[in-house]
DNA sequence: GCCAACGTTGGC
DNA sequence: GCCAACGTTGGC
């Protein structure tokens, strides 16, 4: 099993939003090294749901329900000319809910974790689709299920 | 609202 | 193939 972290604007596309609807087809992205992560997705992978933007944190876990397949939204696009013959390049998966976090893992409190010195969200921070180690991926669950820290927020 | 970082486009 | 100009993302 494989662990990412998704970007939204949750003024866009939130968390409640994807709770409310139950299942989403992450569209939209129009970048190489997202999509080739998106391409990467196996069903089952464990999928950390970011906020950027207004309040940026890790919000909720994700999972991935429907591996990748071409982008609908991008087939209007003037990306080919001869669209007939090749498809677009972009793809989407589906991702369903899993559970929120009890506390939001704020970037704040990620930059502020030695151990969390490397992950992608704070090298390349542009980058909306990412690989999360695993040791990654369970340090920010834990940090997100520890109702106990006051520091922020 | 501002600005730094980054990705893309287009002229040469 | 290089690089300047431009547009977008995202933190603050």
């Amino acid at each position: 099993m494989n662990y990412w972290l998704v970007k939204s604007e949750p003024d866009t596309y939130g968390w409640h939003h994807f709770m409310e609807q139950g299942r989403a087809v992450w569209d939209g992205v129009r970048n190489y090294q997202a999509r080739n992560n998106l391409r990467l997705m196996q069903v089952g992978d464990q999928v950390l749901f970011y906020h950027s933007v207004t309040n940026p944190a890790v919000v909720g876990l994700a999972t991935v329900v429907r591996e990748s397949y071409p982008d609908p939204t991008a087939l209007d696009e003037p990306v080919v000319a001869n669209a007939a013959t090749r498809p677009t390049p972009w793809v989407v998966v589906e991702l369903e809910p899993v559970m929120a976090l009890e506390k939001p893992v704020t970037l704040a409190r990620i930059k502020a974790e030695p151990m969390l010195a490397t992950v992608a969200l704070i090298k390349q921070s542009r980058l909306s689709v990412m690989p999360i180690k695993p040791d990654e991926f369970e340090l920010i669950l834990a940090m997100g299920q520890h109702a106990a820290k006051s520091e922020d927020r």
